[in-house]
DNA sequence: CTGAAAGCGCTTACAG
DNA sequence: CTGAAAGCGCTTACAG
């Protein structure tokens, strides 16, 4: 049995009100002798506090709750990162929960597993709850916030890039370097994150007054797989020039399967990232990208649970960067 | 407020301990009726356990924590994989804690989170503990086990490869190609996984005759940038004909920078990896690997803390996974 | 500065 | 089958 404050008590011959006092350090409540008493105690009974106890009778706690999707794309560890930072500086512990992958039961249990305990708040990594997983949150009164993903028919906090922009800029970018016919590799229009991508592909392709051919847009859920079979759909005589993966992953994917099609890229054909994760200096040619802030949304969440009453749904920065992948058209 | 066991008893005329027994499903404990009117009670409530308080009164958990090091390598997810898999079929719970890169701190922090409060057992995935944090954790009395990391020096239950095997197989592979001249490029040889590694790689070399030429063994920590730091220590011409990856990160580190030293991969050189993770597969060519079983160990993480009296240190397989980055020598 | 007491939300012998 | 009571390990007004 793991020695208790009672056990403290009886060593130091003190009351347990006090060992409390002096091991929560309520400066001005206790004696400078009395402490030394209670600590020197503490410490040969190798004393570690049940803070489940504690939170119980406070009401509160300090630990913030991150659910991830185990998903096939990477970004999970930079926006972990930020949060982990970001927690320290608030003095706050941070445990992570798989919630697997679209699948609504695991969802639960992490969920659960979460809700049933004191935790101060939760943060949801591009998870796609289920309808009523959601319930189960809300009803849980805890604050919550997604990351890197958004909504547009439920009303709830996240924060991400402006995923429109993403799209536009991506498309922008391969433009402005000539090209016309532009793929679109691996993105997943059922839910909004992938809705707005192509939208914003889509304005940019018409401002510049390009017919986007139905078979240009290739869907998938943005992983390797999904890229390699956007690239087999546009095949060795794809005539296009560039093709925007929707995900790092997916563009690996393209780059593999164009590769072995023949491309020589980007040669042949450029391809460019959207992401920005550190699998696209890992490949060759490495990728560029449309490069996401990942740790700034893990920081970002955390802040905006601290500070309730700010708004609830934010927009981090992406930017362009250059890697080996493009080449100027004509 | 979240409603109580109490507010239910109040709501359905009966006591808490009735509510208590019927939640938890004590079959011969309460009528049908009883049952009716207190699950109604419950659901009306949108009642939700506060298991942490179960758990201070039944002195037992079934969360199990996994402490991850954020490693620049990346076989934590299969092992996580793996331990949720298990854990699901003991119906147990899972947390994932992140304690930083050899940060003592950090390692400090995760490991007091979970001892503090009332979890069941704890995994520690490649996380090599500094000395204080170890007694720390022999000290909660929780029961432990080391995950994917091996030591020699102090007596603690692990699971993991064979790590000797795994230098003397992957030299052996080589041997067998016809190789001679072979490098080991970003081992770590401060900790006991690398020496064994580093072993087992000089006893093939000397079984084969072959003398290891002191630049030919690269020390580094695994990573990336070990691996590129390695290879460009080898140099343009460096008379190796097969380098052994001391990880898949440092083997894709020693591919990328082989070939901007103007090595075409396979022909010139041959890389082989150790690890096996999906990384492999997306560098061209595919690098060939000496894989382990990650989702095995974890699976036998949670079985063997579920199954004490066990032997405390066990040994997973490793398998070689051909794909392109391998070629004869002469 | 310190102790006695109440209470956080739950479980479980003990009676009946 | 059910209730009253004790207790898990802690914190915190309330007195003194």
């Amino acid at each position: 049995m793991a020695a208790t404050i009672k056990d403290i008590a009886k060593l130091a011959g003190v009351s347990p009100g006090t060992v409390s006092r002096v091991l929560a350090n309520k400066v001005g409540f206790f004696s400078e002798h009395t402490g030394e008493k209670v600590r020197a105690a503490a410490a040969e009974l190798g004393y570690q506090k049940n803070t489940a106890a504690a939170e119980l009778v406070t009401q509160q706690s300090n630990v913030v709750a991150a659910i991830v999707n185990s998903t096939k794309t990477n970004f999970a560890s930079p926006i972990i990162e930020g949060i982990q930072a970001e927690a320290h500086r608030h003095d706050l512990n941070v445990i992570i929960l798989y919630a697997g992958d679209d699948d609504s039961e695991q969802q639960r249990r992490a969920l659960t597993t979460v809700i049933e305990r004191p935790v101060r708040s939760i943060l949801l990594l591009s998870v796609d709850l289920a309808a009523e997983n959601l319930t189960l949150l809300q009803n849980s009164r805890i604050p919550f916030c997604f990351l890197s993903i958004s909504f547009d028919e439920i009303q709830v906090p996240y924060i991400t890039s402006d995923d429109w922009q993403v799209g536009y800029q991506a498309t922008q970018t391969l433009l402005k370097l000539g090209h016309q016919n532009i793929g679109l590799a691996g993105v997943d229009s059922d839910f909004h994150t992938g809705r707005q991508r192509v939208a914003g592909y889509r304005q940019a392709m018409q401002e510049a007054g390009i017919t986007v051919q139905p078979e240009w847009i290739q869907l998938g859920n943005y992983s390797y797989t999904a890229g390699q079979a956007a690239m087999r759909a546009y095949g060795a005589n794809s005539g296009l020039t560039a093709i925007i993966g929707a995900s790092d992953m997916a563009a690996v994917g393209v780059l593999n399967t164009a590769r072995s099609l023949g491309y020589r890229v980007p040669t042949d054909l450029s391809i460019l990232a959207i992401d920005g994760t550190e699998i696209c200096e890992l490949v060759q040619p490495a990728l560029s990208s449309i490069s996401q802030n990942f740790y700034e949304m893990g920081v970002a969440g955390v802040q905006q649970l601290c500070a309730p009453g700010e708004l609830p749904q934010k927009i981090t920065p992406i930017k362009l960067v250059e890697r080996d992948s493009l080449q100027r058209n004509g």
